[in-house]
DNA sequence: GCACCCATGCCGGTATACAA
DNA sequence: TTGTATACCGGCATGGGTGC
C-alpha cells in the first residue's frame, strides 16, 4: 500500500474518528464506533472494512460481534504523530468536550502507554534519575532495569519484534513520553495496581491517591495538581 | 463560468448470522 | 422465535477535475 493510500485512509472524518477512538488500545464493536462517530451502522461497517484492508486495524469476530482494534504500535504511532499536527484545531465544542480534553491533557493512554502531562513527567523523571538514557539512542540503563524489576516487570521477557523503548511525541505537551514494550508494561502495571483509572469509555485517565503516592515514591513526581 | 463526469461518503432497506 | 449486530446493495448528495 502506497503512502498516498495510507494517508487517504485517514483523510476522512469518520475513519479518523474511528482511529482516534481506538487509540485507547481497547477493542470496540462496529456498532459502538458508529455511535461514537455519529454515522449509521452500515457506513461504519463499510469504513471499518477499508481500515482493516489497509492494515491500520485488525478485527476479531466473536459470535455476532466484530471487535476491531488498532493493528499495533506502528499504527498507533502513525496516528499519534498525525494528531500532533492538528491537536483539536477547531477547539472544544462545548463544556463537556472541554472537560474531556482537559482530562486527556493531564493523563491518558496513548494506545498502550502513558501520555499527557503524566506520561511526559514520567519520561522526564526517568531521564533525570538515570533510569533511561539518550546517549546512544533511547535505552534502559542498568539502574533502570532494576527499577523495572522492582515493579515486577522483567524487561528481558519483553524481547520481541517490538522495540523495548522508544519515544513518542505527545500531541498535547509537544514533548516526548516513553513508548515501546517497556512503556506499555509500565502503563499496564499502573492500571493493574490502580495508580490510574480510566475515565468513562475514553482514553483519559484519573490518577488515584495511591497513584500519586506511587509516582512520588518511585520517581519523585508531585502530582497534587494533576 | 458552466456543464458534465467520476469518485467518494453516506443512508435506508433488506438479508444474514447469532445469542437469548 | 425474537431481537440485535453486521453486511450488502442501490441510490442520493457532494466535491473535485476536465473540457468547452
Amino acid at each position: 500500500m502506497s503512502l498516498a493510500e495510507i494517508a487517504g485512509l485517514l483523510a476522512d472524518r469518520t475513519r479518523a474518528a474511528f482511529c482516534l477512538a481506538l487509540f485507547d488500545g481497547r477493542a470496540w464493536t462496529a456498532g459502538e464506533l458508529a455511535r461514537h462517530a455519529g454515522v449509521s451502522a452500515s457506513t461504519a461497517s463499510e469504513q471499518l472494512s477499508r481500515l482493516i484492508a489497509g492494515g491500520l486495524l485488525t478485527e476479531e469476530r466473536q459470535g455476532r460481534h466484530r471487535y476491531v482494534r488498532l493493528s499495533g504500535p506502528a499504527a498507533a504511532q502513525l496516528i499519534e504523530n498525525l494528531a500532533s499536527f492538528a491537536p483539536d484545531a477547531a477547539g472544544p465544542a462545548n463544556l463537556r468536550e472541554s472537560t474531556r480534553l482537559g482530562a486527556e491533557a493531564r493523563a491518558r493512554t496513548c494506545y498502550d502507554h502513558l501520555a499527557g502531562q503524566l506520561g511526559v513527567s514520567v519520561a522526564t523523571a526517568a531521564l533525570d534519575r538515570g533510569l533511561v538514557t539518550e546517549e546512544a539512542g533511547l535505552a534502559v540503563t542498568e539502574p533502570g532495569r532494576r527499577w523495572f524489576a522492582d515493579l515486577g516487570i522483567d524487561l528481558s521477557a519483553l524481547r520481541g519484534s517490538r522495540p523495548l523503548l522508544r519515544t513518542c511525541l505527545d500531541w498535547t505537551e509537544r514533548r516526548n513520553h516513553l513508548a515501546g514494550a517497556a512503556g506499555a508494561a509500565l502503563c499496564a502495571r499502573a492500571l493493574d495496581r490502580r495508580w490510574v483509572e480510566r475515565i468513562g469509555s475514553g482514553r483519559a485517565l484519573r490518577i488515584t491517591p495511591e497513584g500519586r503516592t506511587a509516582f512520588r515514591d518511585l520517581l519523585g513526581l508531585d502530582l497534587t495538581a494533576a
